[in-house]
DNA sequence: GAGGCTGCCTAACGTTTGGTAGGTTACCGG
DNA sequence: CCGGTAACCTACCAAACGTTAGGCAGCCTC
């Protein structure tokens, strides 16, 4: 009912819309992230984008050329996201941070943006599991590359020490990124902080070394 | 094609059919749990049920109210199932066994359960989370059952000083049953063995003393 | 051998799905 | 003022969804 008064409406042309989504391309985006992660794939369906943004199903063509190249963009900004995000608070560490402390800032990172950091990355981690098999195909090769970010970090920390001997360097990553990744299951705001999560899981997985490293930037060696 | 000449009978009665599911009943149950692990809960239809149990799509409902009390059916077992499953094997743990023991007993057997133990216990785990709201209520029963189980050995655990200080027992039971959890998005057969995981679990989260509770009924003290 | 039950069938119902075709605005540069 | 086009609409499609109704064999008990 009312259908147009209130709509917005864009004055730019939206000139290169396939590679810099804006306005209302960004809105559907934005709904199908917010599908994907609370609902899943399937019950992502067009008519509940369409309905979230305010226009109607068919409208949603004008824009994307099918739901799932919808999906793939939400999925694949998703890793990009957490990627850049982690890959960001990484450079902004001095040159020589200790691998302990690098991987306490990945693993901060990595549960703020998948926990509060917006619907991308929450979706690109919770509807993967059910994707049908060739838009999962098309996804693993971002995500692939935020795979290797985590390879690298636990490499680092396997060097200095920090990895018992026995634990093969995959099996503590996909310890700690499924520790991580699982939390979006049972993480509420109003219980454990994300600064006590990952602080925790740091702990639990490195020992006491890991104390020291926990606050950023903090001075090479332990305060005490 | 040719439907009828491989179809099976069953002789009995099949009485009780609401508490011990036989027959086809039991067939319809195991195909939901193939689809729910391996689709997730909108693409298990009840179409693709009666194709992969050999019979019709309607005469599913001469044995279920619905498709939603299958999914349910399914969900509960395999939390049951995995649960009964660490029970057991706890159980048959010396009474004396330390509690880091008995935690690698429970993190052995919730992997082979899960990744191994057939398709109600990953289905409980993978299809959980899209589910519509009503079935999630519905099942949280039988899952907080399960949880306590692990807040006991967590707390075993916590009170013989395996635990850091500063961890909370909630955050290393969440983050522990996490990368459990998640263990199903990876694992292949081919990969890491489930000893292997398991073990790597185990020393990652709680150091060196995980090493020596490792093997079953070990005398105790470390081996060296 | 009559009656009833079990286990499946066919056929449909009403709805919802992803996607398409064609029309209607509203704004743009010239 | 004149196209052109971006952005949306309505209206539809075939397929698939969960579910129901009614029927028909085969078996068991009496």
């Amino acid at each position: 009912m009312a259908p147009t008064a209130l709509r917005k409406q864009s004055r730019k042309p939206a000139a290169a819309a396939d590679k810099a989504p804006s306005g209302a391309a960004r809105e559907i985006l934005d709904a199908g992230a917010w599908l994907l992660r609370h609902r899943g794939y399937e019950a992502t369906t067009t008519r509940a984008i369409a309905e979230r943004v305010g226009i109607k199903a068919g409208s949603i063509y004008h824009h994307f050329r099918s739901k799932d190249a919808i999906v793939q963009h939400v999925l694949d900004d998703g890793v990009r996201i957490v990627g850049d995000a982690v890959l960001g608070e990484l450079g902004a560490l001095p040159k020589q941070a200790p691998p302990l402390q690098r991987l306490a800032v990945a693993v901060r990172t990595h549960l703020l943006a998948s926990l509060e950091g917006g619907d991308y990355v929450s979706a690109s981690i919770r509807a993967f599991a059910f994707l049908p098999k060739d838009l999962r195909r098309n996804c693993r090769v971002e995500r692939r590359r935020y795979e290797d970010i985590w390879r690298k970090l636990i490499a680092e920390a396997a060097r200095a020490g920090h990895v018992p001997k026995g634990v093969s360097p995959d099996a503590a990553r996909l310890m700690l990124l499924g520790a991580l990744n699982w939390a979006g299951e049972w993480y509420r705001p109003g219980g454990l902080s994300i600064d006590e999560i990952s602080a925790s899981y740091m702990k639990l997985a490195f020992g006491q070394a890991a104390a020291a490293a926990r606050r950023r930037t903090p001075a090479t060696k332990p305060r005490a």
